[in-house]
DNA sequence: GGAAAATGGTAGTAATACTACTATTTTTGC
DNA sequence: GCAAAAATAGTAGTATTACTACCATTTTCC
């Protein structure tokens, strides 16, 4: 069975965590423990516990725990990157293509099988709770420089292109796709947390917060885009 | 002169620092040091030693610095909406009520001299780096119940409103104006520090770039409203 | 098979968030 | 006017966190 793994940033990390037993137990037991206890409460002392290492030897992977942060949240750009090429390669038209890009933001997120010792839907909440961490810091632009960004960047890229083909003199189609990838996040979290600020029901199944999702992203996409 | 202030939620803080010298002089330093350190590296011993006064003596005005970066961001959604009324009151179209949100929303935050003890600048600076610590946390739900978050609560509500005048079966308007509020401060961070997930320019004066904010959330506002 | 390099583990330090406790000031009843 | 009670301020801690200097062990490679 072929191993597909993402070739990331080499700023990301201080040695692969690829490569060794140690570094794939960081990053699985990371996800869990990040998901479960928070970003704020989570610590390599912990997490050393669980994996049954230490501290320091977690320290050799990465710089600290912002930077795990960082890799994980990469990692998932990355991820959603490969789904949408999956679910365009077969389409043609920008409008199709658009469309697929929003289903994949917008979609549910599930365990994908192609990576084994990735936890996608705690990746997920991961992303929806702690994204603004990796960027809203002092640090942000170095960060940038380092690249450590880049997979957020080329997944805008790719689909402020699509928009661009749809309708070439639309002023900003950059700033639309990272609005819309961001309030995808921000309206699931919104409607089970403060769900005056928005407008899926947190007591409709999953499936349907998601269609209704789909269905908000999509008025403001097309919205824009109608002529 | 008649002093204009806002009556916050008394859930906000432990004693009313708009009540005692010093608890003014925590909120106008607490602005002041947050904006330039970054909540991260903001601590109530430096605050303190700022105001010549002690570590407890902070913590008898608030919990802890989560709930002193409440207060602030409470103050601010209420100072936004003390704005869009003024700016609404002559107003009688919900079309024009609209449009007015929308400049409130993206218009540069300059000082107001109606509350002198606060720096807007800087406070809406924190707005933009800060908002999403307030509830992207464990105690979301416990902050919700408490009421910290009925300023930008009511904010929505009333603006919702609006669209809901204009377009009466558009069923995302919450989600719309949620959206755009957190579209508004992060497409300006993107525009600097990420410039790749923006089309508003950073070399552009800054006149310019609040304009190009507003060009861009009245597309997607009006995109979404028209027929 | 042994030197060099890589990796792992022990035991710290400085800074942070927070608090128990003591000292001082202010209020209040008479 | 003044002592007792209440309110407020300040001292000196503690537990935890992020991080590191340094020592120990294993692996690599000639």
């Amino acid at each position: 069975m072929s191993q597909l793994t993402f070739k990331l940033n080499d700023r990301l990390y201080l040695r692969d965590p690829q490569a060794t037993i140690l570094g794939q137990k960081i990053v699985q037991k990371g996800i869990e423990m990040i998901d479960s206890l928070g970003f704020e409460h989570f610590t390599f002392k912990k997490l050393a516990a669980e994996v049954s290492s230490t501290e320091p030897s977690i320290y050799r992977y990465f710089e600290n725990k912002h930077r795990l942060l960082h890799y994980l949240i990469a990692w998932y750009w990355s991820w959603l990157d490969y789904r949408l090429d999956l679910a365009t390669n077969s389409l043609v038209s920008a409008d199709e293509k658009l469309r697929a890009a929003i289903r994949v933001i917008t979609e549910e997120k599930k365990y994908d099988p192609t990576f084994q010792h990735v936890n996608e839907e705690a990746l997920h909440r991961i992303v929806v709770g702690e994204l603004e961490k990796t960027y809203l810091t002092k640090w942000v632009d170095d960060d940038n420089q380092a690249g450590l960004f880049s997979g957020l960047k080329s997944l805008t890229k790719k689909i402020a292109g699509y928009i661009h083909e749809v309708m070439p003199d639309y002023p900003f189609p950059n700033s639309l796709v990272s609005t819309i990838i961001l309030a995808a996040n921000e309206q699931m979290f919104f409607s089970q947390h403060l769900p005056a600020l928005s407008n899926i029901e947190k007591q409709l199944p999953v499936p349907e917060q998601h269609m209704k999702l789909r269905a908000f992203v999509e008025s403001i996409v097309f919205g824009v885009l109608r002529k």
